[in-house]
DNA sequence: ATCACACGGTTACACGTGTAAGTTCGAGGG
DNA sequence: CCCTCGAACTTACACGTGTAACCGTGTGAT
């Protein structure tokens, strides 16, 4: 049953078919600029290692140098969409082709102490939505992690490299306003988990209506269910509102089913606009017109700041154009 | 800005508090079984080891023991939506339970030959969703990966963990038939790279519809395009389909849009039910059907599984009741 | 002829842990 | 009194790697 278990192939194996030491085959394959090897047996070398099939024990290299190759991504606790997964492949890719591992660990910060995770891993990197204490982040820095990021919208302390939350917001607002809107609404999600991605949403369509002088926008918490929404779509429709800004999607397709519910039409009697473009936004009655982010970039460009961070270099900008808002029939 | 970096707490920090051997502290923090270690030491290396804040580094811990607590979840290339989120939440739970760590690796194939990170990592199991080739099989199991857990339908190389699939398929037919429909339709995913999951669970369906001597299902593939799904919706009308069972919920919106297009209704014209019950599914037009898997159960089962096969024991029976019909108004 | 020096390597140590193999000591049996 | 034996520890080694420090050798300058 339990198998011998072929040993590991290690770099003394390499060293010893390619004829040298071991010191020289971690320069080889390390490429360390300090060092010069001849032609020959860098090719000796790594073909040694080719042939055995050599991929260095992580375990050592972390131990050896203290800092481990992994970027820590410690997903929140609450629902995540398709969008976070394709989020998460770019940014995994664009990691990979700098030499850096992608892990992604669910936030389930009662069972085991995030703590341990990190302390145990070493990541050279972590990522994270919600914030981190003061006393968290020097613990980290100490304990020899290079770059701590949160995702949410306090400055000061990371760096904001998420896209600004505020810009999905003002984008709804803007749209919306184009279309003739003077008067909005903005439903906010039942989940109190999510605030620290809606109180910017919700901030950046307020700054949208203000500099338009138009009137504050009317938020009203929409819980995903049709009978709830259509409450809050009553209460819109008597306040005057003709147009709302809705914190994602699941959000928005709740505002259509309570504009159905109560009798009315969408965008007519209550035009609607959402946030991500899930698969089902085309799929909803009507068309659900909402603002896209392309993740693919937004995950390069994540891992571009963590490389740039972590070699002291200066973090690169956002590149402009990441979010655009996808027209369909519902604003 | 280089900090200085406080040193890493190490073992023999807490032996030096505690006043004994390096040793005896591993002994402690172990519980190793064979070793006797008297009350009083015991107490007094816990109280250092809190009082310092000491965590083995997993580095060190993986290279003395050739193996990691880490059980990597590779993730399959294609969107995942909300229900993997939750069911990774829940297995990560319960492996954290037992001391194992999850990981989540995004399956990009391309980018990294995924030799390289179970190499690296050494992990104590892998679970995937796609097979693994006979060879990268041996290769993980003679590098001292313990289990290869392979999601997929195919027998004898892993083990099937994740709920039948066919099950799925059976369910959905079973409803449509209890409900008055004898002739059935397939709605087949237009993503190729689901088939793993697609094939079996129309064969559920197919089988479903043998045991009761109902004509075989008529699949068509539907893309999530209201336009696209509004060709298919007519040619199940026209051979006389009047239910369709859908890949998943975002099929089966699709369905529910090209039904609307065509100017008919469901369920009265054609019954739709779908799986997985993502939160769009009861904002649908009609509200939609759905098979849903409890996924916090299923988590807890696939650690509960993973563990037993780890300790050579064997694995515990999936729990029945698992998955459930939720009927709303398309079926 | 001598020296300095870049080149192309090798030797040796440290990282932090688990654990097999000792070591000390007091108790209990003959 | 001696021998054995278990309890309670300690000592010592191995895991696989990166890298600083050392070393021989040819080469061009003095």
């Amino acid at each position: 049953m339990t198998e011998p278990a072929t040993k590991r192939v290690t770099s003394a194996d390499v060293a010893r078919l390619a004829g040298v030491s071991r010191a020289t085959v971690s320069y080889v394959l390390n490429d360390t600029p300090r060092q010069t090897i001849s032609a020959g047996t860098r090719d000796r070398v790594r073909e040694a290692a080719a042939q055995l099939g050599y991929a260095p024990s992580a375990a050592a290299r972390t131990l050896r140098t203290g800092r481990s190759d992994v970027v820590l991504y410690l997903l929140p606790d609450w629902p995540i969409g398709p969008e976070v997964g394709l989020a998460l492949e770019a940014l995994s890719s664009a990691l990979a082709r700098h030499g850096l591992t992608l892990v992604v660990h669910p936030g389930n910060r009662e069972d085991r102490p995030m703590t341990e995770l990190w302390k145990a891993i070493t990541p050279a990197a972590v990522i994270a939505y919600a914030e981190f204490s003061d006393a968290e982040i020097a613990a980290m820095r100490s304990a020899g992690v290079a770059l701590v990021v949160a995702l949410s919208r306090k400055r000061g302390h990371g760096r904001e490299l998420a896209v600004p939350q505020e810009l999905l917001g003002r984008r709804q607002a803007e749209h919306l306003v184009r279309a003739g809107h003077s008067r909005l609404g903005y439903a906010y999600p039942d989940d109190h988990r999510v605030r620290f991605f809606a109180e910017p949403r919700l901030a950046g369509v307020r700054a949208a209506c203000a500099a338009r002088r138009l009137p504050t926008p009317v938020g009203l918490t929409v819980p995903l269910d049709p009978a709830a929404a259509a409450d809050a779509v009553r209460r819109w429709r008597a306040t005057g509102v003709t147009a709302v800004c809705a914190y994602n999607d699941e959000v928005a397709l709740a505002v259509l089913a309570g504009v159905r519910l109560v009798g009315l039409s969408a965008p007519d009697d209550l035009a609607v606009i959402g946030v991500d473009d899930i698969p089902p936004a085309r799929l909803a009655e009507p068309a659900l017109t909402t603002v896209a982010t392309d993740q693919s970039v937004l995950g390069a460009h994540l891992a571009a700041t963590v490389v740039a961070a972590m070699s002291g270099r200066v973090a690169p900008t956002l590149p402009t154009g990441v979010v655009r808002v996808v027209t369909r029939a519902s604003a």
